[in-house]
DNA sequence: CTGATTTAATTCACATGTTAAGTAATTAAA
DNA sequence: TTTAATTACTTAACATGTGAATTAAATCAG
């Protein structure tokens, strides 16, 4: 099988296996707070009074606009983040609330030790050479 | 800010974008042809007479079972693979039909060089050490 | 051999990814 | 200033991710 493709190594594959391997490390802690993996990059996007336009938010969190909107309605209607007026009546600009910053620190807590751990331990650089 | 999270440069949303920045490379392509890039994975893996159940099918592609299992259905009805009766009645093994084996040629002939540009200018092992 | 357990897939329900189309507000051009 | 073009976001439609519950078949214990 000379031409044949080597399927197991090729990089798609090793991304997806490599963020597998990462995501479960926090997956289950977030579920016990009650919310997904990418609730979670929103809600620590914005943590510390930090007010974002949907656009921002979505392109520092690697979410699509469609997703993120279906995602600012649901932490909106649990209390954890609030829209807050803009100049440009175009954006949605919006920004933790009391409790989604208590909710913030409450996880960061745990979260903060496991990303510094994986961290150390891969060696980030050649990650973001090629982003 | 001293304890406020670094985020941009995180470890999951690195790998978000690295994965990003390949599967665009694909992604064209791929759609090209009428499929998405996790259908694509599947023949891929199915190429060349292959024959695998869902399990191992799952597990090469990084795909989880209730994703295969639409995905079988789409692409049967698409008549690009079919089902081999398995030993095991619990299993469903298949493989490509005449028309998947055809399909995969034809498109494998472009992915081909651009699988090996990307992975020859990325360094996989890191990745793999990973994984 | 019969019942309990385990295994392989499927189905269900909901969240997100993805593209295309649509809406409202801003900006630029005539 | 009125229209055309852009921009920011939303909605729609479908594919996939994800965990939990179900079904069917194989295996195991007694």
């Amino acid at each position: 099988m000379a031409d044949a493709p080597r399927y197991d190594d090729s990089l798609t594959i090793a991304l997806l296996r490599a963020r597998e391997a990462v995501t479960a490390q926090f997956r289950d802690h977030v579920a016990a707070g009650g919310m997904t993996l990418t609730q979670w990059r929103v809600i620590r996007a914005l943590a510390g009074g930090t007010e974002l336009d949907t656009t921002t938010l979505a392109h520092r969190c690697v979410i699509l606009a469609p997703s993120l909107t279906r995602i600012i309605k649901t932490l909106e209607g649990r209390g954890l983040i609030e829209k807050v007026p803009a100049r440009d009546r175009r954006q949605r600009v919006v920004r933790l609330t009391a409790d989604g910053e208590a909710m913030f620190t409450e996880m960061w807590a745990v979260s903060k030790t496991r990303y510094a751990a994986i961290e150390a331990a891969f060696g980030r650089a050649e990650m973001l050479d090629l982003v």
